[in-house]
This record gives C-alpha cells, structure tokens and sequence, in this order.
DNA sequence: CCCGTGTTGGATCGTCGCTCCAAAGACGCT
DNA sequence: AGCGTCTTTGGAGCGACGATCCAACACGGG
C-alpha cells in the first residue's frame, strides 16, 4: 500500500507566494459569498489556496475561528464606514441599516452571528447604540435594557435574513418567486383559522425587507422616547 | 471479511414493542434537554431506542425534519398553554412571554428556529400577534410590520438564550459564573473607548433575562401604541 | 556550509448523516 | 395450516466532513 515513505521523487511542489491567515479568511469570505454558508470547507480551501489542511491549520484554530474572524472582519468595515454626523436618531438608523445591509449582503454571517454573539466587533456596535441612546435622553436605568434589546432585534432580522438565504441557494427560484408561492400558500390557508395571515398577504408578496427592518427601528425609537419622561 | 451474507445464527433479535414518529421525537427532545443541540446524533438515537438507522428513517425523512417536528412540538404546547383572557396587551405580553420560557426550557428550539424560521407552529403565533395588534387598534396598513417585528424580536432573543445555553452545556461553569467573568472582561475594557459597557457593567452582572425581554416587549408595544394616530 | 526555526502538503483518523438490503414479523386469503 | 404480500426492522457500508500529525521543504544566521 506504499504506506506513506513512497516519496521517491514527486512530491509537489510548495507554493511560493507565502500564505498568511489574511489571505485565508479573504479567500473563505469569498467562498461563503458564492456558495452560502455550508460551501465553506476545509477541503474548498485547500483546493481554491492550492495548500493542504497543514498550511490553513498554522494560520487559524480552527473552523469556527476562521469564521468568527470573517465575521468580525465585515461587522468592523460596517462599523467603520458608517457615518457620524446627524441627529443620534439619524446616525442609529444609518448605524443599524448598515448592519441590516451588510448581512444582507453577506447572510452567513447573521448565521455566524446566531452562532456566537457577543464577539468584540459586536461589543463595539452595542457600545454605538448605547451611546445614542444616550444622547436620545434613555434615562441611565432603562438604558441597559433598551440596548439589549436593540441589539436583539436586529439580530433576529439578521437570522431570518440568513434562514431566507440559505432557503434560497442552490434553489432556481429568486426571492420574487419564492415569495409568490409563500402568499400563494398563505392565501389557501382557513380564512376563519388565519384571518391575520390571510389579511397580509398581498403585503407579503410587495413588501421590501429593508424599508420593514427601518419600521422597525422607528417602532423600537417611538417605543424608546416614552421612556424619557418615566 | 464476511461480507453480510455471515447471518448463520446470532441475529440481534427485533424489538417486540413497536416503533412509531412520535416515541421517535419524544426520545429526540430527551436528548436535545440533556445534553444540548449537538448530543442530537442518529448514533445517539439508536443506541437510546436499542434499533437501527432503517428503523428510524422509516418514520422520518432525515434529521432536520426530526427536528423542525420536535421544534414544533415544543411551540404548540405553548400556544395551547396560553391563556386567553384579558386585555390584549396583557395576553400579547402572556403569549411572548411563554415562547420565550419555552425556548429558556428548551434552547435548542431557539436554535432551530432561527434555522428554519416560518415552520406551521411559527405560522400560529404569527397569526396570534395579527390578531392582538388588531385588537389594539393598530391599523391594517402598519400591522404587517408591526407584527414582523415582534416576531424579529422575539426571535432575535431566541437565537440569544440558545447561544448562551450553547455556551455553558459541557462547562463546569454556571450562568451567574458566567456573567461574572463577562462582566470582569468588560470592566477591564477601555472606559475611554468603551463608556456605555462600562457603565452597564453592574446591570450585566444582575440582570434578569426574563424581565430585559419583557422590557423589550413593552418598548415595542409603546412604540406600535403610537402607530395609532398616524 | 550547515543546521534550526518556521512553514507547507497530504495521508490518516474518528464521527457524522444517510443509503441500502436482507431478514423478520404481521396479516389476509384459500 | 400453508402461502404470498406488505410493512417494519437492524446494521454494514459509503462519502464527506473537521481535525491531527508528521515528513519534507525553505531560508537565514553562524
């Protein structure tokens, strides 16, 4: 069986351009882009960085700190790009629509981050959104709270928005079809049973996910300035 | 080797009692409670129902439908559970209220819904919270995004709790543990950099979920009172 | 020139979900 | 009772995965 001292002659040949664990968390964000969150394999890595398991285990830990470093690597950039300028109420919109749009661009990385919040570049998110609050006048008490729960909603818009994604990768449907056959669905149901669902589903079929995340956010704000005067 | 034809005699005997779907998920949501999301293993379920594979396949398609059937198991006891009586925001806080135990109870249910959001059971709820917004007077126009939202929240708090649940199961820490070590981590942070977190230090320390969630609930539910007037 | 330190490639392992098929009951019919 | 059909069961085996491990290499300081 040539156990594994066959090597005689051809081994092949090492890589030149050095490897660094930069290069490998770009070439995996890249792989996660195009083929969804379970296209990111250790062997899909070795094949697209023509390098084995060795070379991509010297740089990371493991699978899950290579994705958590993706993951930072985004929520950084969002955080970094958004502007500061504005009233606090304009800015946390700006601040959390970034977030919306970035993991709608990138859904695995809502996946990642129902996986494991509370990573450092979401510390600092939480950290923007309690200083606005701040400075929307939530007193110091409710503010805890107010945060948390912020910080809570969107990310349950960014789960469902990587849930929407997955359902959607790899399927030849595009998001305007899948939403038809959902309302179609939803139409056929007992009216007398779901009178709501019924009711919505034309304004399932029309609806744009970015213009109901900001909703809300100004449901959540409204919500947030009655706790001025408590 | 003996390929399989080796039969002879000693076939392990069948079982006399018999299988079905539903001793299947019952035994399944046993062990997702004792030993988290991933002791969940096909290997794991024969061992515990002395069978195999073919036995289990026979009754379920394959594991995500084992567990988007227990997931809804769980979610329909709640809403069955949940009393009917009382002013609509009483009940909308009731109804949030018992999901969010539920998912305390059992946290991989948290998990799996932010995998497969929309499941029937999901569907329920969804029409329950319709139904309360309309009851409050929230009109037609605004409740679609009303009603997503909490749903989001909800969820997004889900996701959380099964995070945190994720996070302790095999440690030999517990949650108050737990938060004492985060809340050194944070003290230790930059106050410069890191005012709010800082500050909310001693709130992170004592802070009760249950009673953070319902303050989140009661934040929208101010927010979406004032949708009335527009 | 040579050796040690930092990298690289890939064979290999253990585990997972899942497929497949022969054997074993259950059951109706004659 | 004997027979044939259909349902249910058990488990060997497959391919893919994450991860480990180690021999082979590159390169720079002495």
């Amino acid at each position: 069986m040539a156990h594994r001292t066959a090597n005689g002659s051809g081994q092949t040949p090492r890589r030149t351009d050095s490897l660094s664990r930069d290069l490998i968390i770009q070439t995996a964000t890249e792989i996660l882009d195009g083929g969804g969150e379970n296209a990111l394999t250790l062997r899909a890595l070795t094949v697209r960085l023509k390098t084995g398991y060795g070379a991509i285990y010297h740089h990371v830990a493991d699978k899950s700190d290579l994705l958590a470093a993706a993951t930072d690597d985004v929520i950084t950039g969002v955080l970094s790009r958004t502007a500061t300028t504005g009233s606090p109420r304009e800015i946390l919109r700006l601040l959390t629509l970034g977030l919306f749009d970035a993991i709608d661009a990138h859904p695995w990385v809502g996946a990642e981050l129902s996986r494991q919040p509370w990573r450092p570049a979401l510390l600092d998110f939480y950290e923007s959104i309690g200083r606005l609050l701040d400075a929307l006048a939530v007193p110091e008490r409710v503010r805890f709270d107010a945060a948390g729960t912020l910080v809570n909603y969107v990310l349950g818009v960014a789960v469902q928005n990587a849930a929407n994604a997955r359902h959607l990768t790899g399927r030849d449907t595009d998001r305007g079809a899948f939403l038809d056959t959902t309302a179609a669905k939803w139409a056929q149901l007992d009216p007398d049973r779901y009178p709501f669902v019924h009711a919505t589903v034309t304004q399932l079929r029309d609806h744009d996910d970015r213009e109901q995340f900001l909703a809300g956010i100004d449901i959540f704000l409204t919500g947030i300035a009655a706790l001025r005067s408590t």
